[in-house]
DNA sequence: GTTCCGCATGAATCGATAG
DNA sequence: ACTATCGATTCATGCGGAA
């Protein structure tokens, strides 16, 4: 097998206690969802959530580098018409074990599930909770910046000098202060809602989410050769992007299926393993 | 004064036990942002936030009638690089009250402004929570139909007369037995996830959200000769908006340069007052 | 080669029915 | 009453075969 990748079969948080401490640049992960996927993983009942994962984001805090970052893809279901609060609490009590919330992104999933119900549109959203170990973390904005919209070019091309000059913007808008210097660039940086569809295709692996989600990631948050850990790796599709795109890569998973699933993925894109 | 609308000046706790139990259809509203506005509201710390909200939501509970809505436009800001918890805190201490938490949409501002800091990209959406009294509250979801998605367009213009007529998918794909009730549709059900652009004009009232946005909720949860309130009036944006709709509203604010401006907003635009 | 069309597939949710 | 299962609902996407 490459040094550079190792995959776990077995419960993840006795595989996590395998790995040294700080060892990890990123983590990306999209745990099993409260009552989802049953027919996997034996689901979690919502009321139970918190405490099956608190252990679990123990050892990740203990893996992480200081300068690290940890992902989590995570969406709380409804319950008896209600929105379940264990995502809120999650962050409530990783708190305590000295995670910083840091951040939070929004995957906006356009082709979300279909369906309609007296009280209630379709759920076209996910959470992306971005947790530190400190305050200075590594973050490279400038591999993800992206093409100019349309709004930006007609809102510059023709900004008058009183708006290049002024130093502050009157309304607070954080516009003012340095427009000058976007004036003729046509890269600028993203902001924090994705937009992407989920991949479903007539594949054997389904991944629940798309490739160039972890992508995105991976490139803000990691160099080459840096190390990406998906502690509940499922089809693999963190892992194998990551191996990609040359990092280094750390997989767990309880499900034989998956591992062995993984490993054939790895073996079908001619990597060494 | 018209009596369908009422503005009250004062601190909003104070007037709102003015008003009768059951009386509102729908509560939209903006709540000075902790630390933010200083200025204008003196502003509330973070850390005492939850506290000083939460006498206010327990009289927005009573003043709700049992079917009608609640949305709170809120997002926590950053304190010392770290996401505030008052804002998730705010909902486990709202559901004690007895509130319903049934929805979390999430307001994408797309023309959100350019800016960089090191460790953090624009920040372009935020949280619109939805509370309710009751499973059952009123919605009106045919309000709020968008244009229907390409996909319509290409495939169900040419439907054949088999895909019509058939009863039942041959292959079980769920989308077959009515099929023929997409002939002809051009609209669909939203999602949860809302996309306008903010508007901030130079005038001195600089709206915290596009009247879109209200307008949207208005529709969705009100009917005409409904009530709708706005406990943080500010520029008097869903007042506006609801009276133009045809709805009854009450707006209340503390401060006097306000309450005097929403007085001349109705005035300019011709209602009786 | 391109475009068009059939088709499967979703981290879903509600209400009714069954144990 | 409380939980488990099932059918009905809906729409964006990419694949693959056909025109």
């Amino acid at each position: 097998m490459s040094n550079n990748i190792k995959l776990y079969l077995g419960d993840c948080k006795t595989e996590l206690s395998k790995l040294s401490d700080n060892s990890v640049d990123l983590i990306f992960t999209s745990p099993p969802y409260a009552d989802q996927r049953k027919n996997n993983y034996g689901g979690v009942n919502p009321d139970k959530y918190v405490e099956w994962f608190l252990p679990i984001t123990q050892e990740l805090f203990r893996v992480l580098k200081k300068d690290g970052t940890f992902i989590l893809n995570i969406k709380e279901k409804v319950v008896n018409g209600e929105r379940s609060t264990y995502v809120i609490e999650l962050i409530l009590e990783m708190k305590k074990q000295g995670w910083l919330w840091t951040e939070e992104f929004i995957w906006h999933k356009k082709n979300s599930y279909p369906g309609k119900w007296p009280n209630r549109f379709r759920d076209s959203w996910e959470r992306l909770l971005q947790f530190n170990k400190d305050k200075k973390f590594k973050m490279y904005q400038d591999e993800v910046m992206v093409e100019v919209g349309d709004w930006a070019k007609n809102r510059l091309k023709n900004l008058s000098e009183t708006d290049k000059l002024r130093d502050v913007s009157k309304v607070g808008s954080g516009f003012g202060k340095n427009i000058s210097n976007w004036v003729g660039r046509n890269k600028v940086y993203p902001t924090n809602v994705i937009h992407l569809s989920t991949e479903c295709n007539n594949k054997s692996h389904c991944a629940t989410f798309p490739e160039s989600l972890p992508e995105w990631f991976i490139k803000l948050f990691t160099k080459p050769e840096d190390v990406v850990l998906d502690p509940f790796m499922g089809s693999g599709t963190t892992n194998i992007v990551a191996h990609r795109m040359g990092r280094k890569t750390i997989g767990i998973d309880i499900m034989p299926i998956y591992y062995e699933m993984v490993k054939k993925r790895f073996d079908s894109e001619n990597y060494l393993f």
